[in-house]
DNA sequence: AGGAAGATCCGCT
DNA sequence: GCGGATCTTCCTG
């Protein structure tokens, strides 16, 4: 049904970064490939709030050829490249001038399986297909392509769920140690029990 | 101009 | 659990 694979508006963007990442978990990610149509549930999501969040790119108002989607308006994709070899994927929030973002860290694949098992080269049905922020970029063939897409009008979107979502789960970030007290903070958050999390739970500190 | 670090993943122990 | 892979981006000097 086209119906249920249509991109959510603007609006669903425009609020703020918090609410956008709990909101988005249970949406469906899409994209519309030659090869076919690529789906996931969001089962995982991150918030990062720049200028003042010491975690997020746009931390310090840095606005470079890089961050600078993010500081245009919400509903946009901002796509970055890390560690040499992974791409990861966020959704620009909130407002033009505020430079937030939620990051798609985890997706549970519901279409074109088998075209993402062919990209990750895995089995369809293994878990690792894309229980992670680069993991899931690899299986929806995302890459600097995406970067500045506007997701309410392109192959690549989300679409509004079929199913709702189950418990949702928070924790602190995961990989920001270094942001210090805003590494704290418990903006990321997850559907409970469901296998394609990256983390069940929030990775133990040391004392 | 140079270098350090990174919103990770994978394979091996 | 640990370290290597691999390269873009950004800050420093």
């Amino acid at each position: 049904m086209s119906s249920v694979l249509s991109p959510l508006p603007q609006s669903f963007y425009a609020r703020p970064v918090l609410t956008v990442a709990r909101d988005v978990i249970g949406k469906v990610l899409v994209h519309v490939t030659p090869g076919g149509v690529l789906a996931a549930r969001i089962v995982e999501a991150e918030a990062y709030r720049g200028p003042e969040d010491r975690a997020a790119h746009s931390w310090g108002g840095r606005r470079t050829e890089r961050t600078e989607v993010m500081f245009g308006p919400p509903g946009f994709a901002y796509v970055f490249f890390v560690y040499g070899m992974h791409w990861h994927l966020n959704l620009v929030t909130t407002r033009e001038g505020a430079p937030h973002a939620v990051l798609l860290r985890a997706g549970e694949p519901i279409s074109g399986g088998a075209q993402m098992a062919r990209r990750r080269k895995l089995a369809a049905d293994d878990v690792r297909l894309s229980n992670g922020p680069g993991k899931l970029c690899q299986a929806f063939g995302i890459d600097r392509r995406h970067y500045g897409v506007d997701l309410t009008c392109s192959s690549l979107f989300l679409s509004d769920a079929p199913t709702p979502r189950g418990r949702l789960g928070r924790s602190p970030r995961i990989g920001v140690d270094y942001a210090g007290a805003w590494a704290e903070k418990p903006w990321r958050f997850f559907e409970r029990d469901n296998r394609w999390v990256s983390r069940p739970r929030a990775s133990p500190k040391p004392t």
